[in-house]
RNA sequence: GUGGUUGUAGCUCAGCUGGUUAGAGCGCUGGUUUGUGGCACCAGAGGUCGUCGGUUCGAACCCGAUCUUCCACCCCA
């Protein structure tokens, strides 16, 4: 028989210890706030059912979705004439479950199966891995985390100023400076397509819109002509490209520009509160950048749409959100509101790497550790490694009879601080010695001085 | 899903127009040093050249398929 060599499915990763200390690093950060802002960890499973999850994400959602086969004879209920009439006729015979493609929906379907004991508003946070069967690139993958809070069961605006200010507790807590919230609204949108005179196709603007940055307003204008869009409408827009200022300024001109459309003023009037409340909390617009051309899950974004995105790295995207008018209608409660914000850790991380904002001493998981000689010297070993770890120092003795040489490796390729050897000279003077393993010092110390040692260290 | 790209030792990579026994650096193991790690020196182990098939007297090298990596598009975190 052939040796085979393991290998990882597409698009998954091993997160070994260095780098869980630096993801934990990041994770520890974002719960923090999100508990100091008043919400509450919620889990769901990992499986959901593929009712719950169909029809969702749209079609090229469904497609992304990975299927569970059904445990024992999955083809039990399939017969030769679904066989004929192709895959999406077989697909519900054989799968029922599929893996989660984000959290939004599975937290909706906890809201709505726990509407009388839940009390609203509803703030919860969710932090676990999702699944796309997308095909993989940098910063993506086909396994990764998602960090969602959401807010469900009220239309304050206080809700979104919190998501600017959680953003910005996080990215100071990260020692991350250079970068943009980018916050606009749904209906400012809505607004500007009613303007121009093409209502009702904001989403095609915004698809070619959000090409900007990358493509220009030469090509996005081919791609609005291209959409149907009327020569008429693609020069009405040009000052909203244009647009430029702080963010009261563009608001003043959007005022003007969107006084025909009741509901455009009506995102302006949104997001001027949100800043309102901003100044309430004594807060400054630091960070926080109104862009008109802002456009993200527009199919299902009703009010405040959120981008975060860091400068001058290559990954720039690496949170997002918005508000949502009835996120569980589709499960049958209706006129539930939330608004929600998502950090994503993966990309967080790639960022903090590139510009090296991981703190040093992030992997060190041992303080001290103890090597001996011998059989007596071990035995003495266990006791003062019973000592140190009641004083609440991370410690583990070296477990094997070794050359003393190797017992250091040890200590040093695990960035070990302190060494404590014991030898029969310790024993009899019921003493350590303690190594620091960066200056190469040592001395022979009582437990409890040494104890003291590590500790100030 | 469309187009391109990558794969040689644990890691990073050499390897000529197809020609004997596939190399380097780092890492690993052992030694110089049986009460002391990092540094230095010495020695050693480790490879079905991604996989399967084809062309050829002969394939790491050419051809095909497949898997994998990375990139662009679509979309997204």
């Amino acid at each position: 028989m052939s040796i085979q060599k393991p290998t990882l499915p597409k698009g998954t990763r091993d997160f070994g210890p260095i780098q869980m200390a630096k993801r934990n690093y990041i994770l520890e950060t974002i719960k923090s706030t999100f508990r100091l802002f008043g919400y509450q960890q919620l889990e769901t499973p990992s499986m959901e059912n593929l009712s719950v999850l169909t029809g969702k994400y749209g079609d090229e959602g469904d497609q992304l979705l990975f299927k569970v086969l059904n445990s024992g004879d999955f083809l039990k209920k399939v017969k030769g004439e679904d066989l004929e009439k192709g895959a999406a006729n077989v697909l519900p015979k054989v799968a029922e479950k599929g893996l989660r493609y984000d959290l939004t929906v599975p937290f909706a379907r906890y809201v709505v199966m726990n509407r009388n004991e839940l009390t609203f508003p509803f703030k919860r946070f969710q932090i676990q891995p999702v699944w796309r069967a997308d095909r993989p690139q940098r910063g993506r993958y086909r396994e990764f985390y998602q960090c969602d809070a959401d807010v469900v069961g009220t239309d304050s605006l206080i809700c979104e100023a919190e998501i600017l200010l959680m953003i910005r507790r996080v990215f100071a807590e990260l020692k991350l400076e250079d970068y943009d919230i980018k916050i606009n609204n749904r209906k400012i949108l809505t607004g500007i397509s009613e303007v121009i005179g093409e209502p009702g196709k904001e989403g095609e603007l915004c698809v070619a819109i959000d090409k900007l940055d990358k493509i220009g307003w030469e090509k996005v204008q081919e791609e609005l002509t291209q959409r149907g869009f009327t020569e008429d409408a693609v020069k009405k827009l040009e000052p909203i490209i244009d647009l430029s200022g702080s963010n009261d300024e563009k608001l003043a001109f959007l005022k003007g520009f969107l006084s025909e459309s009741e509901e455009g003023l009506k995102g302006v009037a949104e997001l001027e509160e949100v800043l309102k409340i901003l100044a309430e909390f004594g807060e400054g617009q630091e960070h926080v950048d109104f862009d008109v051309v802002l456009a993200r899950g527009l199919s299902y974004y009703t009010g405040a749409i959120f981008e975060v995105k860091v400068n001058n790295v290559s990954i720039g995207s690496v949170s997002g959100g918005g508000r949502y008018d009835n996120l569980t209608g589709v499960f049958g409660l209706e006129g539930v509101s939330g608004v929600g914000f998502s950090f994503g850790v993966d990309r967080i991380y790639d960022v903090l790497e590139e510009l090296n904002l991981f703190p040093e001493d992030q992997t060190q998981s041992t303080n001290v550790m103890i090597g001996y000689f011998d059989e007596e010297g071990r035995n003495y070993g266990l006791k003062i490694l019973n000592g140190l770890r009641s004083a609440g120092l991370s410690a583990e003795i070296y477990p094997d009879y070794a050359k003393v040489k190797k017992q250091f490796n040890y200590a040093d390729k695990k960035q070990v601080p302190y060494v404590v050897m014991i030898g029969s000279e310790e024993i009899a003077q019921n003493k350590v010695t303690l190594k620091n393993l960066k200056t190469g010092e040592q001395e022979m110390h009582s437990l409890e001085e040494v104890i003291g040692m590590v500790k100030a260290s």
